[in-house]
RNA sequence: GGGCGAUUAGCUCAGUUGGUUAGAGCGUCUGGUUUACACCCAGAAGGUCAUUGGUUCGACUCCAAUAUCGCCCACCA
């Protein structure tokens, strides 16, 4: 006995358990084990640095299931990664560089040299991931680590792009882009923000109308008024043209109608802006209109739409613009307080404004997928599989979500105008276009533009595996079991995953059911402060850093307290009490366990005859709980799973069992419970089941050389003794209704007990009850002072042929109890009535189905049960 | 505007086919230091399960409405 001696220290022995683990191999997939492979791709953090709880969280539920399932058997692949993260990455680095000094660093450093920095930051920080991977006790296969933005990942994505640009599902197109003027680049719909904002609402005479608006600046080369065409207010002018004093002097505009108009909002009549406006783009390619650029790509108005508002920013134009109108008399009314939302970019918060540009997009509504023997676009497949099933989602509340969004999901807009990641791998040489991983010859250029990340990182399933090649990875563990993640990037990935990987497999001969990226996807919440409130960078007093967690109180604490009390979908409150909480319990098991080795000499087997009751009941006791700890993981209840073998191993095992070992022991129970617990507690603490193991292996108590190379524990029939647990129970009655009999009235009960205990035969409580006595001894019930206060002596005055008999009724309040089982019983009775009249109802048992009419029948029958069960009682409680 | 979720002990949360007396951890209070553990042990107090109505023999659980909080989507001239 070596390290046990002293208190248990997670930082003694978290690394070089992990060394261990890491250095045998049991990381990746054992193909010696014949059962089916299992697979989980580790969503890749950003390689912009630290590891926050999000992904801590991850980490923990990941690494649960790739621990169960590897000790279950399965040839368990667990492949961890980094992502490239393309614009939060760029902009990072960017930032780091001005704050150096450095201005524009793209145009001081040029394209490669920038580059280069940004390579330099990433291999920095996946260094610092990958440590902090490992902290986390993550069983993941380094050997197979992946990159987003490797040469062969690279590849894959070339790859697919030119097979998709090839199918028509990838075109150039002139479209309403959200752009970033902040940034310079565009922003997908799914990056937006919005953020409300109180501003004015303007009204101006524009020729026979008023018009409504809260962005004048736009407005300089409005030549349409739209109206609604059922609107008597405007019906005449439908159609007419006219002349008008405008803000750089008399236009001519035109009236036209369109459904899409409110007629209750503002005025019912606006003017459009096609360049600076989703909806006004839309129309105005409905009606054949023009869409000149009014704001440029600065966020600043052109100089030939206004001498005065040249190059003046939208806000200082509006300013303007409203000044000039006004004074023209054409101003009629400021709202002052109009709420409306404004556009941001979810990175860097930049406003977003609209403008009209040329990028590739994808498009979601060509049918060229081929998909169960038709012809699908890209939406209906993402309906398809998760309507029929092939993808589970939990929690399912989420299908509804992603049905909805997909049925809102437009061409996916791919380019984007930064330069760190996958470039859009198309040559221009004059008018000619051609897709192409590498320069077709001379005089060919690249499109400067790179691809949206989420693009990229759509491939990770498979590509990860070895795509576009077919390799024999990619046959043994596509689809991926699960995918873990946050529900906030349910649409920025998942979706997007499963369109690549659709594509791509089907593309390469997979069958549809081994061309999805994953069977469930599993959503986890966020984390929050205690206040409920998001963790965020801009407020660091409500970070928790989980390494500085895991320094304070251990990895095993910190996985537990990210696991327990969170239900998937549902965000949870972490706070620091809870983790030092669930350290307690790492200590209460390391205590148990040191208590245990003291107590066990040798090899020992069970014997069934010699069993004591206590013995049955801890073992049939566990069958439960490892039946259950079982069936919670495979339904992903890891919440569950973990609070049964905690309540357990503390409530039960060591609070229970281990005192009763002080008096009577049976070292092969002992050992017994021990194992098996530490094992179904593995996949939840990793480390301090590790470390304990290590005492038994060097103690050679145990065979199996690591834990978490051990077989998962089965139910062993032989420990169910149902009777046992049955007789516990009503043991547990009398100690309440004990406590009740001492509460409720004035009898003296401690007395009384005392007396009975030798009076009575029924219920032999013989030495291993002596928890029971204990027991009554803490509650006052037993009069054991003379014997002193110490319960190791009173325990030893008692054990021996001590027989209890707590006769129920004396103890209870017999009027009440008896009321209780009379409206229960009541109840029963009209229970059965209804059923019975319902199965003796010739309709009801010709039409039901025959498994409905069973299910009725076998109701009658547990309710009779429980009638007889109920009388029998009353009668006794009678007697 | 459309949708989703939440509402259970002082706090943080569990509680699925509806079924005896609704659970846990933390906190509070009482008693206990006995060589596994005070990061402990034995107890106690604390609940009209948001409100109202409905279905049912029976509702925390199912249905409807309301209230409060949170989130998502869309629109926003």
């Amino acid at each position: 006995m070596t390290d046990m001696n002293k208190a248990y220290s997670a930082g003694d022995h978290e690394d070089s358990i992990y060394q261990m683990w890491e250095e045998s191999g049991i990381f990746a997939p054992d193909f010696s084990k014949t059962k089916e492979p299992y697979s989980i791709m580790m969503p890749p953090p950003n390689a912009t640095g630290q590891l926050h709880l999000g992904h801590a969280t991850m980490l923990a539920i990941e690494d649960i299931l790739a621990r169960f399932k590897r000790m279950q058997g399965h040839p368990t692949l667990y492949l961890p990664g980094t992502d490239h993260a393309a614009i939060a990455t760029q902009s990072v680095v960017e930032k780091r560089l001005q704050d150096g000094g450095m201005k524009n660093p793209l145009e001081e450093l040029g394209r490669e040299a920038f580059l280069d920095k940004i390579k330099e930051f990433v291999e920095d920080s996946k260094k610092t991931i990958r440590m902090q991977v490992r902290k986390m006790g993550t069983s993941c296969d380094w050997s197979r680590e992946k990159y987003t933005f490797s040469d062969d990942l690279n590849h894959a994505v070339n790859t697919i792009f030119k097979m998709m640009y090839e199918d028509g599902l990838i075109y150039r197109g002139g479209r309403i882009v959200n752009w970033d003027p902040k940034m310079q680049t565009t922003v997908s719909d799914d990056e937006l923000e919005y953020v409300e904002e109180k501003s004015k609402f303007y009204y101006f005479q524009y020729g026979p109308v008023v018009i409504g608006t809260a962005r004048p600046e736009t407005k300089f080369g409005d030549k349409i008024i739209v109206v609604h065409p059922e609107d008597k207010r405007y019906k005449e002018f439908i159609g007419k043209e006219f002349e008008l004093e405008w803000i750089e002097g008399p236009i001519k505009a035109k009236v036209i109608a369109d459904e899409c108009i409110d007629m209750e909002l503002g005025t019912g009549a606006m003017t459009i802006t096609p360049a600076h406006s989703q909806v006004d783009f839309e129309l105005a390619q409905k009606y054949d209109l023009e869409s000149p650029q009014i704001i440029d790509l600065e966020g600043k108005i052109k100089a030939e739409w206004s001498k005065s508002c040249a190059g003046m920013t939208t806000k200082e134009a509006r300013k303007k613009v409203v000044e000039i109108l006004d004074e023209k008399g054409l101003l009629v009314k400021i709202d002052e307080d109009y709420l409306h939302n404004v556009s941001v970019n979810y990175r860097g918060k930049g406003v977003v404004e609209p403008q009209v540009m040329e990028q590739w997009f994808v498009d979601v509504n060509k049918q060229v997928m081929d998909w169960k023997g038709k012809k699908m676009s890209i939406k209906e497949v993402l309906q398809d599989v998760v309507n029929t099933k092939m993808i589970r989602i939990i929690p399912q509340r989420f299908e509804k979500i992603y049905f909805h969004w997909i049925d809102n999901l437009r061409d996916w807009c791919i380019s984007r105008q930064i330069v760190w990641g996958h470039r859009i791998p198309v040559w221009y040489k004059g008018d000619e276009i051609q897709v192409n991983e590498v320069s077709p010859g001379e005089g060919w250029k690249q499109d400067e533009d790179t691809l949206d990340t989420w693009f990229s990182s759509g491939l990770w399933t498979f590509s990860t595996l070895g795509w576009p090649e077919k390799t024999e990875e990619l046959e043994k563990f596509t689809p991926s079991n699960v995918l873990e993640t946050g529900y906030d990037i349910l649409f920025f990935w998942v979706a997007r995953m499963i369109i690549q990987s659709t594509y791509a497999l089907r593309k390469s001969g997979f069958p549809e059911e081994k061309s999805i990226p994953f069977k469930d996807v599993y959503l986890h919440g966020l984390i929050r402060d205690i206040h409920g409130k998001k963790m965020s960078k801009s407020r660091p007093e409500t970070c928790i850093d989980p390494l500085d967690m895991i320094k304070s109180y251990g990895t095993d604490a910190v996985r537990l307290s990210l696991v327990i009390g969170g239900t998937p979908g549902n965000d949870m409150r972490l706070y620091e009490e809870k983790i030092g909480g669930y350290r307690n319990f790492v200590n209460k098991i390391w205590n148990g366990a040191r208590f245990v080795i003291m107590n066990l000499d040798g090899e020992s087997e069970i014997v069934e005859s010699e069993l004591s009751r206590s013995d049955k009941w801890v073992l049939s006791r566990l069958n439960e709980i490892t039946e259950a700890v079982t069936k919670n993981l495979e339904e992903y209840k890891l919440s569950e799973a973990g609070l049964e073998i905690y309540n357990f191993f503390w409530g039960e095992y060591c609070d229970w069992y281990l005192e009763i070992s002080k008096v009577s022991k049976n070292p092969a129970v002992l050992k017994q419970v021990l194992k098996t617990s530490l094992k179904l507690m593995h996949p939840f603490m990793p480390f301090v089941t590790e470390a304990i193991w290590k005492e038994l292996q060097s103690e050679k108590l145990v065979d199996e050389k690591m834990l978490i190379a051990s077989d998962w524990p089965e139910v062993n029939p032989e420990w169910n003794f149902p009777s046992e647990s049955d007789e516990m129970s009503r043991i547990m009655d009398l100690i309440r209704a004990i406590r009740k009999l001492r509460a409720e009235s004035n009898v003296d009960a401690g007395k009384k007990i005392h007396a009975i205990i030798y009076a009575h035969e029924d219920l032999q409580l013989v030495s291993d009850k002596a928890d029971i006595i204990k027991r009554l001894a803490n509650l006052g019930e037993l009069e054991i002072s003379e014997t002193g206060d110490k319960v190791a002596k009173a325990l030893s005055g008692f054990v021996g042929d001590v027989e209890i008999y707590l006769p129920l009724a004396d103890l209870l309040d017999m009027d009440a109890e008896k009321a209780r089982l009379d409206k229960e019983i009541k109840n029963i009775e009209n229970y059965l009535e209804t059923l019975s009249r319902k199965l003796s109802n010739d309709s009801f048992t010709k039409n039901a189905p025959e498994q409905v009419v069973a299910a009725e029948q076998k109701k009658l029958d547990e309710a009779a049960a429980k009638l007889e069960k109920l009388s029998k009682q009353i009668q006794e409680l009678g007697e």
